[in-house]
DNA sequence: CGTGCACTTGATCTAAGTCAACCCCAGTGG
DNA sequence: CCACTGGGGTTGACTTAGATCAAGTGCACG
C-alpha cells in the first residue's frame, strides 16, 4: 500500500473525492458502511497492466484518482481503445468472471476495489446500488455511442479536437477551466481516436499553429476559446459528446 | 392496430416470440402480469421514423419482430448508425424524457411498448426487472464497444464481412443457419459501418465474386462457409462481436 | 555523454471517398 | 400494353485524407 492509499483509507468514504459521483453516490449511510466493509484501495503506476483481456476478474471497482484505459485488440495486433476511465468511472462486470477488455494505467491510478462475489451479493440486496449501477451503465452506453459517430464519421482534425475538448471539460470540473495536463500519450490518443500517432501529432500541431490551443511541453494544454475548439470538433457549442 | 398486433395481443406473453430473451425474460408470472397490464403493441412500416433525435419520449419497449435502426447525426448531415434493434432488443431510457437517437423502422417492425412513467415505477419495485435491465444494458455496452473496434480499425472489407456474419448469426437462431434476408439497405449498411454506399456495394460484390457469399437479389444472402466469412471479417472463428 | 523514448516532420503510397454514368425493376398513368 | 419515372444498386475514373516509411529532434536518466 502506498502513502496515497493509506490517506484515503483512514479518511473513510465521507472524505472520498468521488463520493458523490461514483457507484456509491446514492447510497444511504448504512449502505455505505456495507460497501466500506468490502472495499480496498490499490494503486498502479503509469504504464502497468491492471487486467489482461480474458483474464480472471476477481475485483470490480471505481477509479479514485488518475486515469486508466480500456482497450480491445485484434489477433494481428491492431488496437482500439474503447473507454477512458477517469475518477468516479466504474470498471468490471459483476456477472462475468473474465475481463472483456485490457485495462492499463495511463497515469498513476488508484482504484477503490470490491471483491466481485461480495459486490454481486450486495448489489442484489441493495436497490439503491443496483439503480445507480444501471444509471451509470446507461450513461456509459450513451458515451460509447457518441464515440461511434466520432470513429465512423469525423475527420482526423475533428477527432483530435473532440478528444482535447473532452479532456479539458472533465479537467475543468476539478480546477481551472481552460488548462489541463493530458493523461494520455500520443500513442494512447491515437488508439482512442482510431488514428495513427503521426496523424495525431500533425493535428495537434495544426491546432496549435492556428492558435486554437497552446501547449506547455507535450502534455500541458491550454485553450483560451473553448468554442473555437468545439467548432473544430464539429460539435455545436452546446453539444454533449462526453468521454 | 394491424392484424399482426391483434394476434400477439390475444396470444398474451406466454406465446410471445421474445418472451425468454427480452426485458421480461426473468420475470415471475405475477410480475409478467404487471408488465402485461401496461403494455401495448404498435407496428411501423419500413422507412417510417419512430422517434426523432431529441423528441419527447413517452414510451420505452422491445422489438417483437422486424428491425429498426438507431442513428445519430451531425449538423452538416453526416450520419452514423449507433445500434441495430432486432427482436428482443430494448429501446429507450426510463430515466430520460427525450430520445438521444433517431429511431427508424428498417423493415416493418412491431414493438411491445410500455408507458415510460409506469415502466419506471415498475422497475423500481421489481428487482428481477431491474436486474435484467442492467444485464441487457451491460451486454449492449459490450456490443457497442465491439463495434468501436470495427469502426476504428477494420478495413472496408472486414467491416462488411463482419456485418454480414452478424446478421447471418442472429438470423440463424431463428431458422436455417446459413441463409438470411438482409434487413438493411446498402445505405443503412454504409451508415452502420462508417463507409459510403459505393464502398459497401463494391465489397459485397468482391465477397460474392470470391465465392465467400452468394446473393439472391439484393437482399437474400447465403453463406456456405461461415468460417471463411469470419476470416474475411478479421475475427477468430470463435470470436464474439455480436451486433 | 551516450542511450532511449516520446514526439515531430517530411515524402510517398493507398484505401476509401467523390463524382458520374448506368442498370434493373416496380409502380403509375396514358 | 408500354413508356416514363424514381429509387435502390452497381460500376468506373479520379481524388484525397490519412497511413506508411523514414529521418530527425529534444529531453530524461543512468
Amino acid at each position: 500500500m502506498t502513502r496515497i492509499d493509506l490517506q484515503i483509507a483512514k479518511a473513510g468514504c465521507s472524505a472520498c473525492p468521488i463520493r458523490h459521483r461514483a457507484i456509491c453516490a446514492s447510497c444511504e449511510p448504512t449502505e455505505l458502511d456495507q460497501l466500506s466493509e468490502i472495499k480496498s484501495y490499490r494503486t498502479w503506476r503509469a504504464g502497468e497492466t491492471i487486467l489482461m483481456e480474458g483474464a480472471n476478474l476477481p475485483f470490480v471497482g471505481s477509479v479514485v484518482s488518475g486515469c486508466a484505459t480500456l482497450t480491445r485488440s485484434m489477433e494481428d495486433g491492431r488496437v482500439q481503445m474503447v473507454g477512458l476511465l477517469l475518477p468516479s468511472d466504474f470498471v468490471g462486470r459483476h456477472d462475468r468472471d473474465t475481463a472483456a477488455y485490457e485495462v492499463v494505467a495511463a497515469t498513476d491510478v488508484t482504484f477503490c476495489l470490491f471483491r466481485r462475489d461480495e459486490f454481486r451479493h450486495l448489489l442484489s440486496t441493495t436497490p439503491h446500488l443496483m439503480e445507480r449501477m444501471l444509471q451509470m451503465s446507461l450513461d456509459e452506453l450513451d458515451a460509447a455511442r457518441d464515440w461511434m459517430i466520432l470513429l465512423g464519421r469525423k475527420t482526423a482534425r475533428e477527432k483530435v479536437a473532440t478528444l482535447l475538448a473532452n479532456i479539458l471539460r472533465r479537467a475543468a470540473s476539478a480546477g481551472h477551466p481552460l488548462r489541463a495536463e493530458l493523461p494520455l500519450t500520443r500513442d494512447a490518443m491515437a488508439s482512442y481516436l482510431g488514428l495513427t500517432i503521426e496523424t495525431v501529432s500533425r493535428q495537434v500541431t495544426a491546432l496549435r499553429k492556428e492558435g486554437i490551443i497552446e501547449m506547455q511541453g507535450h502534455r500541458g494544454i491550454t485553450c483560451a476559446d473553448l468554442s473555437a475548439l468545439l467548432t473544430a470538433a464539429g460539435d455545436d457549442e452546446d453539444g454533449a459528446t462526453v468521454a
